[in-house]
DNA sequence: CATTAAGGGTACCGTACGGTACGGTACAGG
DNA sequence: CCTGTACCGTACCGTACGGTACCCTTAATG
């Protein structure tokens, strides 16, 4: 198994010591106040007491300190959909219920919203790397979890589809539908997550209309 | 009824000049062409052969100016989506099947993604109007239409549901997915609308699945 | 022809930001 | 004690951009 540092070195990400991980958290909290107008690099070093020069030391340029967030950001997600319970087809919807969840407050929390508002305002350049690197880290770890239990699920018989993969991004569409795009819009959070705890529930129903084995 | 001038004065929007609409019109291939930091006034001005000093004095200001982009985009679209045909189940489900593909080909387009990117750019700005600009202009129009055949073909007795709003969001979930968010963050096209046509037909299906009353 | 209004071209100003340079400080190792 | 290293704070530079002012051409009107 690859230890955090292997992978790390790996992706060609240096190590952070603990301060450069301290300076990347202020930027993220300072990228969250203000958006992407407030993160200059004066800002970033004034307030985490740190100078302009260790910053170009460190991540090279702006972008490079930016590059940097998104992966620090990225290294945090892995655990936040809690462990699979397969343990009965009652466990497991009760499962896909809590993931449904969790995957709407993850996409609805303030960092990810400012972190892809970020990625989407340079994505009309080409050779930004934002954009990328955000769909690895944020969506791809997710998706890969998801792929994983829905195999397992199959397995077990609870659910019946041909790709794993496909069925997920239904899964998906039905869990999110426009809310994503409407947070990153700037619609409020609460006008277009009223209706959280029913949306999720009525979400799994559906799926399991769609993909679930009748018993 | 109401004229499209009544319309614009109702919304405090001064009518366009002919040069006006042209300047607009080459400001929004600026931004397909090169993003927000391509749509700088000095460019806007030598792209359309017009002066900065007409800008700021048809548009206020730069935001003024992009602001009247989005309204100007927003009233070409009423027209996308064809003529709806409810004549019998058969019309309707293909109908369906049209609307679904012209959805994505909207989101896709190359003004609606450069739009959408500005917007959500500028989203974390709690006073940008953008975003709600944006959503009533594009989303809202287009919702409004779902709505209004949704609830004639429940009359009809195609479609079986409680809400109107609520299934067009499922629908909009299966028919999209996560590709608009991708499409923004700058995944290649050919990529996230690969099985374009089959997707489109099996979102219907799944829709029917879900809201069809059978036969 | 004279007058006037609209608008194009351009020079200019203030400012904000990315990036660099430099002096000063704390500390570790010999 | 000396030296090197890492880093902070700050001043500074070049540039790009939003916005303004001024001059010129064009064309319509009397």
């Amino acid at each position: 198994m690859l230890t955090p540092n292997a992978i790390e070195k790996a992706k060609n990400i240096p190590e952070l010591t603990e301060r450069q991980s301290e300076v990347l958290e202020s930027a993220l909290a300072l990228l969250v106040e203000g958006g992407e107008k407030a993160l200059t690099t004066a800002k970033i070093a004034s307030a985490s007491n740190c100078s302009k020069e260790s910053l170009y030391k460190w991540f090279g340029d702006r972008d490079g300190l930016i590059s940097a967030m998104m992966a620090f950001q990225g290294s945090k997600v892995g655990a936040a959909v809690g462990q699979e319970d397969l343990g009965s087809a009652k466990a497991f919807k009760d499962y896909l219920i809590r993931f449904a969840r969790e995957l709407l407050s993850v996409l609805a929390g303030d960092t990810s919203l400012a972190l892809n508002r970020l990625a989407i305002g340079q994505a009309s350049n080409e050779a930004s790397p934002l954009g990328p690197l955000l769909i690895e880290n944020g969506r791809g770890v997710i998706e890969a979890k998801a792929v994983g239990f829905l195999n397992s699920a199959a397995e077990k018989n609870y659910l019946r589809f041909d790709d794993a993969r496909q069925t997920y991004h239904i899964l998906y569409g039905l869990i999110v539908r426009d809310a994503h795009v409407r947070l990153l819009l700037g619609e409020r959070r609460e006008l277009v997550m009223k209706n959280f705890e029913r949306d999720a529930q009525t979400a799994i129903a559906q799926f399991y209309q769609l993909y679930g084995v009748e018993e």
